[in-house]
DNA sequence: AATTAGCAATTGTTTTAAGCGAGTGCTAGG
DNA sequence: CCTAGCACTCGCTTAAAACAATTGCTAATT
């Protein structure tokens, strides 16, 4: 259990560095506290037996260990109001009425990115929960239809089905039995029941079933397994000083490319939570602030990826303040 | 005119330059073409004054100028025969039949940019010169519908529209009448076509004729202003020597998220072109190798980004023999 | 007239040494 | 328990020296 002037210190050793990336010294700290250096060297001794605080080498600053972010996050952060600079930004976007949600979410991150110079990811609704709403057939020529699949909250995908031989008839007769016969069910379970309900039925009905089949199949497939996702301000890392070695950069934009990455850092709980270096398995040199979002029966990820030295309460506050404005 | 040994020099520099990215001495050349060094020094200063090579200071060897690479690319350059590898890779993409036309130029231009460590851009066939081939409504909700609008090429592109108080009718009059009256018309000219054929009609028939005119009106304008673009290999730049100091690497990684910036690498025209530095607008560090392809009414731009030290000729090989396997 | 050998001169790079400054740990005294 | 004082450590900056690469020029050679 630290005392409360260790926790003081700690504090403000996390805040100095968070502000500054220079490592602390005593010398920064009496000040403040009023007491001497040389105390605070002995509490410094202390914290870092603990393990909160580390020292680059024998004689410089301290600097604040994973551990001691972590301490500071769970106990010792206070939460920031948010600025007026910032909610005003916010809420330009949130007052166009004509922005479907999505839109609202998508450019408010970028905007959070923009704010605070961190990379922002919107992890999108995934559409395994809606419910399909229709199927269209667009005729295209002799040997193509377009087919369309559009869900109850809007969303479409589409995809160009060849269909060499078959007859128009036979595509609007299995369009028509989907129509019937799926509508409603969501999407994560069309693909089952396709292949039990309408496959029987159209094996006996339409001549050419097989790749009618495998067509729909594919589509549905395809529509269940695409998930939004946006990255903003993914050159911000190369604003942070602690990001100047071109390896190291190399590093974190490779796997910011790296879609299937960054839809790992999918959240599982509405909470926000703060995942400090080693705790996330993105990078160890990268803090993430992440959490679910729900609107209806979507729901999907933001999410807010910065350097460890992150502004937590800054950035706890915008993710909080944009959740709150998502209700409504 | 330069002379044989001239262009000689000239051409061993820029290749030598470009495979070790070190200027070139005058040792370096003289074993190549048996004479003395003192020789090719007293050739090198000629070159220099006539600028195609430079020094970086007064002891170091040379580096080819933009106008040395220019030259080279124009006169000296041999075309590199595709290796066998290179082909290979991209044969798998080829004869992979189900893909779409579009598909394979996107994904062979991503194994190009892995085979040469280089950026690749695919800036779409742009939709313009599509016909409207149909134009779907489904209705979501009370109060929205998706409309949905084919072309004849199969681009499909939708949009949600907010009808609070219109009858699901009306909007079924208005889409009625855009499938008789402006189906066959090429996207770009819909938008007229909407205004002074379309619009003195509804506004006759349809009570609310002035919102569903906007909405779409808006879905149109979005769809020809809509191009695909897909940009591979972004990070390659952080593997090439030249680009080692963070500035930099921040100024290009910037450009290439600049969508509108890419957009702006268009080609006009169907030979291969090259661009070396200043001679293109994206930046004056790279060089730039592009060319329009054609299927169809579609016309697209492929395009390889990289360092002003670019492997031309087999850059050039690479796309000569993508667009050569594109037209069948 | 063209080529070459030889050599001084230039410049970047690496190495070494010295000095500075920031900061710590420890000791001894308040 | 706190603090003043001081020796010590270590990174950073600067200066100087030694090195390596390569050129330009001159004079000799072919």
């Amino acid at each position: 259990m630290l005392s409360k002037r260790q926790k003081d210190i700690l504090k403000i050793i996390v805040e100095h560095y968070i502000k500054l990336v220079r490592p602390v010294s005593s010398n920064n700290i009496c000040k403040l506290l009023n007491c001497s250096s040389a105390t605070i060297r002995n509490e410094m001794v202390t914290l870092e037996n603990l393990g909160f605080i580390e020292k680059m080498h024998t004689s410089s600053g301290r600097v604040p260990s994973e551990k001691g972010y972590r301490y500071y996050v769970d106990y010792l952060m206070e939460p920031k109001a948010m600025t007026g600079e910032d909610m005003l930004k916010l809420q330009t976007i949130f007052h166009n009425q004509s922005l479907p949600v999505n839109d609202v979410i998508a450019k408010s991150m970028t905007i959070i990115s923009e704010l605070t110079n961190y990379t922002a990811i919107v992890l999108g609704s995934s559409a395994q929960e809606n419910r399909l709403q229709q199927v269209e057939i667009v005729p295209l020529d002799k040997e193509a239809v377009i087919a369309i699949v559009i869900t109850d909250k809007g969303h479409v995908e589409h995809k160009r089905i060849e269909v060499p031989n078959v007859s128009l008839d036979e595509v609007k007769k299995t369009v028509e039995l989907i129509n019937n016969l799926v509508v409603g069910t969501p999407i994560s379970k069309v693909s089952s029941k396709l292949e039990f309900e309408i496959k029987p039925i159209i094996s006996k009905y339409v001549k050419q079933h097989e790749i009618l089949y495998q067509a729909f199949y594919q589509a549905f497939n395809d529509f269940s397994h695409k998930n939004s996702m946006q990255l903003s301000g993914k050159v911000n890392f190369l604003k942070q000083p602690e990001f100047d070695n071109v390896d190291k950069i190399r590093d974190i934009i490779t796997k910011l490319e790296d879609d299937e990455l960054v839809r790992s850092v999918k959240a599982e709980d509405s909470d926000i939570k703060v995942y400090i270096g080693s705790e996330n398995e993105f990078d160890e040199d990268v803090t993430i602030i992440k959490t679910k979002y729900t609107i209806d029966d979507e729901s999907g990820t933001i999410a807010i990826i910065g350097p460890k030295r992150m502004e937590y309460n800054r950035v706890v506050s915008l993710l909080e303040y944009l959740k709150e404005n998502i209700k409504r």
